[in-house]
DNA sequence: ACTTATACGTA
DNA sequence: CGTACGTATAAGTA
C-alpha cells in the first residue's frame, strides 16, 4: 500500500472492463435519467476510477478501449470470445458518454482499429516502464498478467470493485506456482471459459503450473508431452494444437504505434463547463460533481485520504511500520498488577475519543435502536485479543493483549493474581469500548486464563460476516488480505493447528506478531466499520450476534453428555447389522467387493447384472445412491439375485452410515467430562445460520427409528436431571406468512388446527375431515418447498407423482395463497435490483449471478435468493430467543442451561426440580423474540435423554 | 499427502 | 431440475 518511489507512476485502465464491472455493480432503475438514458455505467466508471486515482495517487492515466470489428485474433481462432453475450443495448449506449466524460475530465483515451484494449494496455504499460515509470494496470482480464514485472503491477478486482489486488510478481507466483512471464503457458493450458478457449480437458492451474514448473514452458511441455502419463497425458497430447493456438492468441502485442507520447498522459486539467453541462445532462447531483472534481482537479497533488491507523495517533514518530505498511503498535510486556495500571493510566486517552456511542442498553426488543451505529468510536477504542487454543473444552491461552492504535500490554501466562483481578476489573469496567477479532473465541481463551469479558463494541470478525457473509476468512491474516488488502510476508506461513489466529513461528518474535495482529484488528475495524454503519447494521451486530456469541460460548463450554457406555453398544450393535448386510450382499454378487465404493458397485449393478441404468452423476456416471438403489430394488423383483443384493446393500448402506456416525462421536468425546464439546460456527453460513462442527451436532439422525436411538445417547450430566427440547413448528412458512401479508396463510395459522391438513382443505376446497393423507402430505411438501424455490419436477420427483399432477397441486396452491407468490417473487426481483437480499432484521447476502450470462448459476442465484431472507429471518429469531432464554435462565437463578442449538430447536439440560419453570422461560423467550402477524408456536418435551425429550 | 467425486446425515 | 450446512470414504493424483 506504501509505494515508495518517487518515479512517476501511469495508471492504464481497461475501459471496457471498468465500463462493465460499473453496470452490473449498479442497478439501471436507480441510474437513469427521466429521459430514460441509462447512466449506471457512466456514474460508476467515474467513481470507481476516482476510487482508484485516490488510492494509487499516479501522476499519468489513460484509458484503453476496444473498437467494433475484429483482431486479428479473431482469424487465428474463429470462435474467439464467441460466447461472450454482445453487451446489453444500454451499456453500448453508455459508452460514447463515458469516453466524453472522460475527454471533460482530462484524461485521455485511447482506441485503436485492430486491436483489442489489452493490446493498447500492453503498450502504454510497455512504453511506461521503457520511461522509468511504474505502471499500474487495472484489468478484470487475465491476460494482463503476463505483463507483470518489477515495475508493471496490476490492479486486478475482486468480488467487490474495491477488492483491487495488486498483482506483483510474488502475488502471480503465490497464487498460480508460475512467474508472470510464463502466466500465459498457463492460461493456454488451462484455457479460458470466458472467453470460449478450450483449454487441456481436465487440467487446471494446478496442473499447468506443476508441468510448467516441470518443463519450464509451455515448449518444453509439448516436447516431454509423451512423458506424462495418465489420463492429463493423453489429454494434453489430443489438444498441443489447440494449446498452441491458444498461447498465439493470448500473446499481447506491446508495440502497437498509438501516436502518443507518455509524457503527454498526464491529467488535472479538466473542463469545468464540460463536467457542468454532461453532469447536467446526465442529472448527477452535486455530490458526484464535488467527488469527480477533487479528484481530477490535479492529478499529482497530495492525497487528501487518511490512513486509517492514522487517526487518534499521536505524535509517535518511532513508531513501527511493517513490511505490508501496517502501523503497529509498540508493546510492553506487563507481569504486575501495578505495571498493568500503569501502563492503562498512560495509554487510557488513546483508547477514548470525543464520539462515543451509546447503545449500552441496546438490546433485541428495542425498535428505536435499531438505527445505532459505531460511527467513530471503532477508530478508538481497547483492542483486546488473546492467543492460544481455543477449542471448547480443551482450551488454553498462551498471551493476552490490551492494545491502543499506538501501544499494546501483552500479558503472557501463568498471570499473577492481583493482575489476573486488576484484568478483570479492568475488562469489566471497559468492555463497551473493546475491538476484538472473534468474541467468542475470546472468551475461551479468557475463560482459560480465569477471565470474562462482557459484549465488546465491536467484533470484526463478526462484521466481516455481516459485510460479506458468502466470503469465508480462514485467519486473521486471510481477513486482512481481503478486506484491507494487505499481505502479509511470505515468511509467516501458517503451519497446521487449531489456534485461534495463524500458528506462532519459531523464528519470528512472538510479540511482533501480536502487535500485527492487533494492528490488523484496528484496521479492520475502521474499514468494515464503516460499511457496517453505512448499511445500518451495527444493531445486528451489537444486540444479536454479539450476545449470542456470548451464549455460543456458554454451550460450548458446557457441551452436551454421553452416555459412553451406551455409545459402544450402539457402535458394536450397528457394526455387526453392517457386517450381517455385507454378507449378504457378497453372497449375492458371487464375490466380496467394496460396497462403499460407487465404482465397483456400478460395475457389480449395470454390467455384471446388466441392471437398467440410473440417472446420470455431474461426472456422467451413473449414480448408486438410496433413491436410485430403492428404484432398482423395487423393479427388480423378478431378479432374486439382483433383488437380494439392492436389498442387503440398503441395508448396509443405512446401518455402516449409523456406525460411522457413532463412532464419530465416541471419537469427539472428552475424556475428562464424557461430554462432547461442539464448536458452533457464526460466520460461516451465508445466511445467519449457525452450523456446528468438530463433531457437527446438528445433523444427528432424526427421521428413523434406528438412527433416531443414537439421540438416546444424548442425557443430562451430573447435577441435572433430564434434557428439553423446545422447537419452533413452521418457522419459515410462518415468516412468509407475515411478510407476504398472504390473509388465507395467517388464516391458517391463526386457526389452530392441524396446520397442514387445514391447508390441504384450502388448497383443495375440501372440508378438513375429507382430506387425506396423500392430500395433506403432498400439501405439505409443497409448503415446505417454498422457501426453497421449489420446481414442479422437483416437488413430482419427490412425491413420486407426474410432474402434470405436480404443476396442478403448484398451480392450486399458488391460487390458494397469492400473496405468497407475489412475495416470492418480488424477493428474486428486488435482491436483482438491489444486488442483495435482506432478511427481517437487516442481515444481507449478495447475488452478483442474479445478472450471469450462464442459466444454470443464475436460476441457483435467483433460488437462494428467494431463499437467504427466509431462512435468515428464522435465524435471526432463533438468534434472538436465544438470547433472551439465556437471559431469562440467568435472571431467574436456575441452574439449567441451553446446550444446543438445531436451526428451530433448543436442547436444554434441566437441574432437579426446575422442569415446569425452565419450559416456562424457554417458551417465553422463543414465542415472543419477535412480534409476527401470526403467533410463533413453540412445542417442549422433556425426558431422560434427547430420543425421549422428543414430543 | 493432497484434491475431487460421491454419498448422506440434519433443518 | 430445492436452500443451508459437515463428514466420511474411495480413487485419483503426487
Amino acid at each position: 500500500m506504501t509505494i515508495e518511489s518517487t518515479d512517476e507512476t501511469i495508471l492504464v485502465v481497461d475501459g471496457h472492463s471498468l465500463a462493465f464491472r460499473a453496470f452490473f455493480a449498479l442497478p439501471v432503475e436507480n441510474f437513469s435519467t427521466a429521459s430514460g438514458q441509462a447512466t449506471n455505467a457512466v456514474w460508476g466508471f467515474a467513481t470507481m476510477l476516482a476510487q482508484v486515482i485516490d488510492q494509487e495517487q499516479p501522476s499519468h492515466l489513460a484509458v484503453a478501449f476496444d473498437m467494433k470489428g475484429g483482431t486479428f485474433r479473431n482469424q487465428m481462432l474463429p470462435q474467439y470470445k464467441g460466447t461472450r453475450e454482445a453487451a446489453p443495448e444500454e451499456l453500448l449506449t453508455q459508452l460514447p458518454l463515458i469516453q466524453r466524460m472522460l475527454k471533460a475530465l482530462g484524461v485521455t483515451y485511447i482506441e485503436k482499429q485492430g486491436y483489442e484494449g489489452d493490446d493498447i494496455i500492453a503498450t502504454l504499460a510497455t512504453m511506461g516502464e521503457q520511461a522509468g515509470y511504474r505502471a499500474l494496470v487495472l484489468s478484470g482480464d487475465r491476460d494482463a498478467f503476463q505483463l507483470i514485472d518489477d515495475r508493471i503491477t496490476v490492479l486486478y478486482p475482486g468480488h467487490h470493485f474495491k477488492e483491487l489486488k495488486h498483482m506483483t510478481p510474488e502475488a502471480v507466483v503465490d497464487k498460480y506456482k508460475v512467474t508472470a512471464a510464463q502466466y500465459p503457458d498457463l492460461a493456454a493450458l488451462r484455457g479460458e471459459t470466458a472467453d470460449n478457449i478450450p483449454g487441456v480437458p481436465g487440467v487446471g492451474d494446478g496442473f499447468a503450473a506443476k508441468w510448467i514448473n516441470q518443463f519450464g514452458s509451455l515448449e518444453g511441455i509439448i516436447e516431454h508431452a509423451d512423458e506424462i502419463g495418465g489420463k492429463k497425458g493423453e489429454a494434453l497430447r489430443a489438444s498441443i494444437d489447440q494449446v498452441r493456438l491458444n498461447r498465439k492468441v493470448n500473446a499481447l502485442v506491446r508495440d502497437v504505434d498509438l501516436g502518443v507520447n507518455i509524457e503527454d498522459l498526464t491529467f488535472g486539467t479538466l473542463n469545468v463547463a464540460d463536467v457542468d453541462e454532461l453532469f447536467k445532462e446526465l442529472e448527477f447531483g452535486p455530490r458526484t460533481k464535488t467527488r469527480v472534481l477533487k479528484t481530477f482537479n490535479g492529478g499529482v497533488k497530495p492525497s487528501n485520504s487518511v490512513r486509517a491507523s492514522d487517526a487518534g495517533k499521536t505524535d509517535d514518530n518511532d513508531a513501527e511500520h511493517d513490511s505490508a505498511g501496517l502501523h503497529l503498535p509498540e508493546t510492553t510486556n506487563i507481569d504486575t498488577a501495578a505495571q498493568f495500571k500503569a501502563w492503562v493510566a498512560e495509554h487510557s486517552a488513546e483508547a477514548h475519543i470525543a464520539e462515543e456511542i451509546s447503545v449500552a442498553q441496546s438490546d433485541a426488543s428495542d425498535e428505536k435502536s435499531r438505527h445505532i451505529t459505531c460511527g467513530q468510536a471503532v477508530r478508538a477504542g481497547w483492542r483486546v485479543a488473546a492467543w492460544g487454543d481455543s477449542r471448547p473444552g480443551r482450551a488454553s491461552c498462551e498471551a493476552l493483549a490490551i492494545a491502543t492504535a499506538n501501544h499494546a500490554a501483552v500479558i503472557t501466562t501463568p498471570i499473577a493474581e492481583e493482575l489476573t483481578a486488576a484484568l478483570a476489573a479492568f475488562l469489566n469496567r471497559e468492555h463497551e469500548h473493546a475491538i476484538v477479532h472473534g468474541y467468542k473465541e475470546l472468551l475461551h481463551l479468557l475463560g482459560a486464563a480465569g477471565l470474562d469479558m462482557a459484549v465488546p463494541m465491536f467484533d470484526t470478525k463478526l462484521a466481516g460476516y455481516l459485510d460479506q457473509p458468502d466470503f469465508h476468512a480462514d485467519s486473521l491474516n486471510h481477513a486482512a488480505e481481503h478486506f484491507l488488502d494487505l499481505h502479509i510476508d511470505e515468511a509467516q506461513q501458517p503451519s497446521q493447528g487449531t489456534l485461534d489466529f495463524d500458528d506462532e513461528q519459531t523464528e519470528e518474535d512472538p510479540n511482533e506478531r501480536r502487535a500485527r495482529d492487533l494492528a490488523i484488528i484496528g484496521e479492520l475495524a475502521t474499514t468494515i466499520g464503516a460499511v457496517i454503519d453505512e448499511r445500518e447494521q451495527y444493531w445486528l451486530m451489537r444486540a444479536i450476534e454479539l450476545p449470542v456469541s456470548r451464549t455460543l460460548y456458554a454451550m460450548e463450554h458446557a457441551g452436551a453428555k454421553v452416555d459412553t457406555m451406551r455409545l459402544i453398544a450402539l457402535r458394536d450393535q450397528f457394526s455387526a447389522d453392517a457386517n450381517q448386510a455385507q454378507q449378504v450382499a457378497f453372497d449375492a454378487a458371487g464375490h466380496e467387493l467394496n460396497l462403499q465404493s460407487p465404482k465397483q458397485l456400478q460395475q457389480v449393478l449395470f454390467e455384471d447384472m446388466g441392471l437398467k441404468p440410473t440417472k446420470r452423476t455431474k461426472s456422467g456416471s451413473y449414480t448408486t445412491n438410496a433413491t436410485a438403489l430403492q428404484d432398482l430394488y423395487v423393479k427388480s423383483v423378478d431378479n432374486e439375485r439382483a433383488n437380494n443384493f439392492l436389498g442387503a446393500l440398503l441395508r448396509h448402506r443405512e446401518t455402516n452410515k449409523l456406525k460411522q456416525i457413532v463412532a464419530t462421536l465416541i471419537e469427539a468425546t472428552n475424556k475428562n467430562d464424557e461430554r462432547i464439546h461442539t464448536t458452533f460456527e457464526q460466520t460461516v453460513a451465508a445466511t445467519g445460520r449457525l452450523s456446528s462442527v468438530d463433531p457437527n451436532l446438528q445433523n444427528i439422525p432424526n427421521r428413523n427409528a434406528a438412527g433416531r436411538e443414537i439421540r438416546s445417547v444424548f442425557v443430562p450430566g451430573e447435577g441435572y436431571e433430564a434434557l428439553m427440547s423446545c422447537d419452533y413448528s413452521q418457522v419459515e412458512l410462518r415468516i412468509m406468512a407475515d411478510l407476504s401479508g398472504d390473509e388465507a396463510l395467517i388464516e391458517a395459522f391463526k386457526s389452530g388446527a392441524d396446520f397442514h391438513k387445514y391447508v390441504a382443505s384450502m388448497v383443495y376446497k375440501l372440508p378438513v375431515d375429507q382430506i387425506t393423507g396423500d392430500q395433506r402430505s403432498h400439501v405439505k411438501a409443497m409448503s415446505y418447498g417454498l422457501a426453497y424455490g421449489l420446481s414442479a419436477y422437483g416437488l413430482a420427483q419427490q412425491l413420486r407423482i407426474t410432474p402434470r399432477e405436480a404443476e396442478a397441486l403448484k398451480n392450486r396452491y399458488f391460487d390458494t395463497f397469492g400473496k405468497v407468490h407475489d412475495y416470492l417473487e418480488s424477493l428474486v426481483s428486488d435482491a436483482r435490483n438491489n444486488g442483495y437480499t435482506e432478511t427481517l432484521f437487516g442481515r444481507r447476502r449478495y447475488f452478483p449471478a442474479l445478472h450471469s450470462p450462464n442459466r444454470a448459476a443464475r436460476e441457483a442465484a435467483e433460488r437462494a435468493a428467494l431463499n437467504a431472507p427466509i431462512q435468515g429471518s428464522a435465524a435471526d429469531i432463533m438468534k434472538i430467543a436465544m438470547i433472551r432464554a439465556d437471559q431469562a435462565l440467568r435472571e431467574a437463578g436456575v441452574n439449567s442451561r441451553i446446550i444446543l442449538q438445531i436451526h428451530d430447536e433448543l436442547v436444554v439440560e434441566i437441574a432437579p426440580g426446575e422442569s415446569e419453570q425452565v419450559t416456562d422461560l424457554i417458551t417465553n423467550a422463543m414465542e415472543h423474540a419477535v412480534d409476527l402477524a401470526v403467533p410463533l408456536d413453540v412445542s417442549c418435551g422433556i425426558g431422560s435423554d434427547w430420543q425421549l425429550a422428543a414430543h
